[in-house]
DNA sequence: GACTTGTTCAAACAAACGTTTGAATTTACA
DNA sequence: TGTAAATTCAAACGTTTGTTTGAACAAGTC
């Protein structure tokens, strides 16, 4: 038990220098009624900077409400994240059955492996495009990760059934496939998809600007194909 | 300005309710000594509740160390995390270089794509079955989503120049593509890779337990074919 | 007008936060 | 063993946290 190590180690900032790093400049849309324009700042803020490290304070000053609305129109904070990732995320499920339904089939009725892999993306990359949709999409990114209360097998169980009717398809599209590998494939497609909504940086950063994740047609060209034929090396035997 | 929405919320508990749920019940090495200790509890809180959702009291409580033990120590909560990350993460970049300089080659010196991506990855997941590299894997894969300070920039610049090689490598393997195209399936190789680090539990959730992300060969033998092969599909004109 | 209901507001609440302090204790080295 | 340095410890620091309160204000109905 000897003790050789470094001694008191020393302060780097004197006094301040921790403060948060400039909340975002953007404003809520002044037209909008309390709830909405509570629920909008949350969505920047969570979105942003996660659940735990945004304030109430944060939430309200940005939004311009009193500090008491919250809890007045959504009960506590986390109500507020409920409400803040369920009103969209239902959206989105209901947009790609809608796709899903509307896919095109062949004579034996399986539909195209890209169809499906498209239907699947299309609308989580499109909601970036709405406005706040970009926020929700890096929350929704943000929480696969976080744990927020115990809440967070909670919000994923909204896209159960949905990611079930995507799987039922992909092994529609690809008859051969043992079924154990069409959940590895979607795991990966899950990975590509969250990597992407949550817009990281990292691929602007290491590509020199060149690509550019929040072009959803040309990110479409590219996942797309990326992930079809992901899955069919997934049919080989190894 | 016509007023007629909900009344106020009715609070659902009353009371408490609202506690953490369930800390870690694994504790720390008995032997270590107080930094070692305390690096290891920070390493399975962060991992699992996030920066800003973990207090110094939980910590030093897991360590079973003083509180102003951490201050003592690292200065600071911000430059505790960064000790965590940057310990571990110097070693997985060294790691994967080694794999990466040890590559075959074919007579035109170009390496086989599918042992790049078996490169870039088996350090990752091989990590994950050291004691407490589960844990760091998991924190990794929050830090490139989360945003602690200014720091998550920080954090990914240790991967910086080991990424760019690996591009480089993955351009020599593949050498019709457009440099643009390596880009695109970084990304991807990314997003797959974090995800599976994550652990989020959805593909086991999803699977009914037929797949499991800890079993390291089972995963590489899913994740790279998928990969090379995606990247293969990037190259074919649209 | 009075009355009821929905909403906003400033102020305060207790609890928890990261950090600091100064004395007590342990270790290293003479 | 004596002394200085390294480390631990209990207590407190000043902020900030999410939430609550009760009065004030605004709107719809009689």
């Amino acid at each position: 038990m000897q003790r050789t190590r470094a001694k008191r180690i020393e302060r780097p900032t004197p006094a301040a220098a921790a403060k948060r790093p400039s909340l975002p400049r953007a404003v809520v849309d002044p037209n909008g009624d309390t709830r909405a324009r509570i629920i909008q700042a949350a969505e920047m803020l969570f979105a942003e900077y996660g659940f735990d490290a945004v304030s109430m304070r944060d939430i309200t000053a940005l939004a311009k409400v009193n500090l008491a609305s919250v809890n007045y129109h959504f009960g506590s904070k986390l109500a507020l994240l409920a409400e803040v990732v369920g009103v969209r995320a239902n959206g989105l499920v209901e947009e790609r059955m809608r796709l899903l339904a509307a896919l095109r089939r062949d004579r034996n009725g399986r539909p195209r492996l890209e169809d499906v892999v498209e239907a699947f993306l299309r609308p989580s990359l499109e909601m970036s495009r709405q406005p706040g949709g970009a926020d929700h999409m890096r929350l929704r990114a943000r929480l696969a990760v976080e744990r927020v209360g115990m809440s967070r097998a909670r919000f994923e169980q909204i896209f159960d059934a949905s990611n079930e009717k995507f799987i039922d398809a992909l092994a529609e599209a690809l008859p051969d496939h043992p079924r154990v590998e069409i959940y590895w494939g979607f795991h990966c497609l899950l990975g590509i998809q969250n990597y992407t909504m949550a817009n990281s940086g990292r691929i602007q950063h290491l590509s020199g600007g060149t690509c550019d994740p929040t072009d959803v047609e040309a990110t479409l060209a590219r996942i797309v194909p990326f992930v079809a034929q992901g899955f069919r090396a997934l049919g080989r035997r190894r």
